[in-house]
DNA sequence: TAGCAAGTTATCAACTATGATAACTATGTA
DNA sequence: TACATAGTTATCATAGTTGATAACTTGCTA
């Protein structure tokens, strides 16, 4: 197992410029759903406890959280989930870095886990 | 008139706790589309270019930017768009602010106009 | 006046995120 | 073993965003 499975994903992804698009805007959405997982963990919540705050089922949450990333979240779902657990949420925009050199991570030697 | 009018509306919007969550939601969404608005002024781009890239209408662009506030965008519409003026898109959590002490602002001898 | 560019608003169809329910896995505990 | 908790996955109906077209306003220019 190790990376290689990773890396034939991201060889696929980017055997297609369209494919490739998509890839792109797949990093934004995990570290976004890391970061909400991370939120809930630090308040000491479980999935159905925010739920019930939002009137809605723990499916959904887990969801949210863990969705296959083929679909984007509304804002105001964002918002609400960070409302649930004590934050704001502001959105920041920063000047567009490299296209696909950045995604050139195994070649890298690849430090990060 | 002047602004009876919206502190009329700040006073109903309160008046339920429902609504109410939802008048918070506004600000977010204020700011966000202000901050589109300047992305774009400042790449020099009309609604139209930008359509062109995303293949879209000049008029959704408007829509997103310009918005009756009463639907909240999806994630990856603002990162399509925030692409498109050559920015990527993250999302800030900050710890959330006091709640509606924020909203007497006509007490405060309405400094802004 | 006419014409053009930029942006807005309205409308409807198509797409998709969300709500809700249920069944499932994994873990811990008695 | 049984039971409970936490989280996942699948499914369908509903709600809401987006796509697309058209008509409209405003400002600028000839």
């Amino acid at each position: 197992m190790s990376r290689s499975t990773l890396t034939d994903f991201k060889k696929k992804a980017l055997s297609k410029t369209a494919v490739n698009k998509e890839y792109q805007s797949l990093a934004p959405a995990y570290t976004l759903r890391k970061k909400l997982i991370a939120l809930r963990q630090k308040a000491g919540l479980t999935q159905e406890q925010i739920a019930d705050v939002l009137h809605t089922q723990k499916s959904n949450i887990s969801r949210l959280e863990n969705a296959n990333s083929l679909n984007s979240p509304k804002l105001s779902t964002i918002e609400q989930y960070a409302h649930a657990v004590g934050y704001d949420v502001e959105i920041k925009f920063t000047p567009k870095r490299a296209h696909n050199k950045a995604l050139n991570t195994d070649a890298k030697k690849h430090r990060a886990g």
